[in-house]
DNA sequence: CTGTTGACTTAAG
DNA sequence: ACTTAAGCCAACA
């Protein structure tokens, strides 16, 4: 039957494209953007998981900007907090960063 | 609908 | 390494 394509929010397409990170493993804003179907909307992507009330449900500990660097500023529970997350799937930080050689997301 | 903001990215100085 | 500028997109007021 004509299934209706009900197309998801944007934010939707985030949950589902963080939640798809392999654990031990880390996505650049953009990756996430491209595996939303929005390549190139970075910026919405962190904002879609700032103003998205899914704390909690998203692994945003491993979203990590291009450089590999994570958000101390503005991460959930505490500044380190991911940082341990990170180093407890196995993800080694270094000063905020992360070896984007061998634990981005391919 | 318009304008501003922002957890981005890349380039240039 | 740091700052500034421009580009792109979505959510919010």
């Amino acid at each position: 039957m004509t299934e209706k394509k009900r197309e998801k929010s944007f934010s939707d397409r985030i949950y589902e494209a963080v939640s798809r990170i392999p654990r031990g493993t880390v996505a650049t804003y953009g990756q996430i953007a491209a595996a939303a179907g929005n390549g190139g909307a970075a910026r919405a992507v962190g904002n879609a998981l700032h103003r998205n009330p899914l704390p909690g449900v998203i692994p945003c500990h491993r979203v990590v900007s291009a450089q590999g660097r994570l958000a101390p500023h503005f991460a959930f529970g505490g500044e380190g907090q991911q940082q341990k997350l990170l180093e407890a799937e196995g993800v080694e930080v270094i000063d905020c960063r992360v070896d984007l050689k061998k634990y981005q997301m391919r």
